[in-house]
DNA sequence: ATGTCCTGAAGTTCAGGA
């Protein structure tokens, strides 16, 4: 089973390019971050076209969530348990995160997460992003105590390490690589779940999202930000994991490229 | 590494987010 995640930055403004890299890359699921539309505006009708199921968990203007798959799909949460603690956007829950049962022969769980990208440091925002963090980390802990087979793929909005940018010089005041940030995504990694990307070999430099500012494609400006982290039981049926870097060519481009694993069926 | 893009409300331009 062929797994991808890939940030969109608007499906809709995106519809060509992503109905395009779908039909290309033809994965039996397809983690979407930041559909930037409401349930009823995403477009259902053209992915369901090209044979998936769809389940989404939208927002206006903001975020929002979606997964597709060739499979059918069940067991379907939107939202993480758990209650913000930090008081950012207490009015109403941002939708970052949707997860279903994937229902092939063997099945696999998908956890579909946009992180909070938390700039400005030192803002709520930055608070909001860390309370995320421990409302992801709660519930990766109960999942992996099904012993079941998943992935939680998605933007992270972490620089886990210098060697996850190009100039990480230039990162230093950012969100994505403060210490905080990446000692909680690290102390996700420690309970037990394995980065596809080590798994698979993929040497420094394989980027995830470049910034349409400053010619950051162009000069290779990138970072790793998106990540499939894998239970024990998923990282038993590991194949492989291709960065989809040529996606960022595309007409009408994401900022984000897609990642896409290979489990055993 | 600040050279852009997207959304929505206002009203063909701007604020806000990334």
């Amino acid at each position: 089973m062929r797994i991808a995640t890939w940030n969109v930055n608007s499906v809709n403004a995106r519809l060509p390019t992503v109905l395009a890299w779908l039909e290309a890359a033809a994965p039996d699921v397809a983690c979407l971050q930041e559909i930037k539309c409401v349930d009823e505006k995403f477009p259902r009708e053209a992915l369901e076209g090209l044979g998936y199921n769809v389940e989404t968990h939208g927002q206006k203007s903001y975020n929002g969530v979606a997964i597709l798959s060739k499979h059918p799909l069940s067991d379907v949460r939107r939202g993480l348990p758990g209650v913000d603690a930090s008081g950012y956007e207490a009015e109403a829950e941002q939708s970052r995160y949707i997860e279903a049962l994937i229902e092939a022969p063997r099945p696999v769980r998908v956890g579909c997460i946009y992180l909070p990208n938390g700039n400005p440091v030192g803002t709520d925002k930055f608070a909001y992003k860390l309370a995320w963090y421990d409302r992801l980390h709660a519930h990766a802990r109960d999942l992996l105590a099904l012993e079941e087979p998943f992935t939680l793929c998605g933007d992270y909005n972490v620089i886990p390490t210098p060697e996850d940018a190009r100039n990480p010089a230039a990162w230093t005041g950012d969100a994505l690589f403060q210490p905080e940030s990446r000692a909680a995504f690290q102390a996700l990694r420690h309970l037990g779940l394995a980065d596809a990307g080590e798994l698979g070999g993929q040497p420094p430099g394989t980027f995830t999202f470049w910034d349409y500012q400053a010619g950051a494609w162009q000069r290779d400006h990138g970072i790793r930000i998106d990540f499939h982290l894998l239970s024990p039981q998923a990282a038993d049926r590991f194949q492989s994991v291709e960065t989809h870097r040529d996606a960022r060519d595309m007409e009408k481009p994401s900022d984000h490229v897609p990642v896409v694993i290979e489990l055993e069926d």
